[in-house]
DNA sequence: GCTTGATATGTTATGCTGTAACAGAGTACA
DNA sequence: TGTACTCTGTTACAGCATAACATATCAAGC
């Protein structure tokens, strides 16, 4: 039982899907779903929580993989490229996506409190922004949209 | 001559007009605009593009401050509290605020080719997001919005 | 005056985050 | 068989950030 959104939840079986679409996904497009980036994409399900790099590389090491940092970067950087992972800019860690498959606008609620981050849709705020991007001359290719604040626990626990 | 957002002007005047705006606030609020905290903001005000906080060190200690990353930080993080400059997390970096003394949610627009970086008004995006977090029992504070892509100058040279 | 507390500056030392550059293994294909 | 490409692994290093401690300044209260 983890934390996804800010329910708990049995997510056996989103691991599951989330690698099950992951393969369709990377067969359909013609890219490589090794086994350092499988097992890294794994350990992100697993925990299910935002993860540094040297601690997703501890549990690769763990696992058989290299133990040098390059080895968890390139296998981050190649989920995050095809969208199976997002990167949370104000953590300077990574998130295994909520939504496999679906083209979306990834939004970030992040507990200052507890550091659970949950996904919210963004696509409102990011349309928002493109437009005004778009008057300045601006050609955006990618947002990041992080709130920082307290989770619903932490309200609670605070009030 | 400098970029602010993405056309060129000369800043003189501006640079001026932010500090007298941060000595007025910060008096009305009974902060202290000290001479170090006072350096660090010219520093961003005069190089206005995003720095990180080693350079910004470099130019204190120039400056006859003190030479470690501590004296960089702490006045980086009194500038950034009380609203005078902005991280930008994508870079970890830091700007002065193009719209000192207004409270306004604040977002960014990164050229991934030329690093510039210009302020944009991130209000409707920022309204959108409190909406959808609210329903999810969020209590967000803070909001950073950071899209990157190519600015103007950028876009046309690409073409 | 003198103490106390709050604030600010400076230092040393260390830890976390990220990448450049090179070597080797495996596969696809002409 | 050789060549090109991709992936994995390494060493070495660069860049970002903070904890912990020492010192200085200044205002409030005895």
């Amino acid at each position: 039982m983890s934390p996804i959104g800010f329910e708990k939840h049995d997510h056996t079986h989103c691991i599951a899907s989330a690698l099950q679409v992951a393969e369709t996904t990377c067969s359909e497009q013609g890219i490589q779903l090794t086994p350092a980036r499988r097992r890294t994409f794994e350990i992100l399900l697993q925990e299910h929580r935002a993860m540094g790099a040297y601690e997703v590389l501890e549990h690769l090491r763990a696992s058989g993989h290299g133990s040098q940092p390059p080895v968890a970067y390139r296998a981050l950087d190649f989920l995050v490229k095809h969208g199976f992972v997002h990167r949370i800019e104000r953590l300077n860690a990574f998130i295994a996506c909520a939504h496999p498959g679906e083209r979306h606008a990834p939004c970030f609620l992040i507990c200052r409190n507890c550091e659970t981050v949950a996904e919210a849709p963004a696509r409102p705020a990011a349309d928002a922004l493109s437009v005004s991007a778009a008057d300045m001359g601006f050609k955006v290719e990618r947002v990041a949209i992080e709130a920082e604040g307290l989770c619903p626990a932490c309200v609670e626990t605070a009030a």
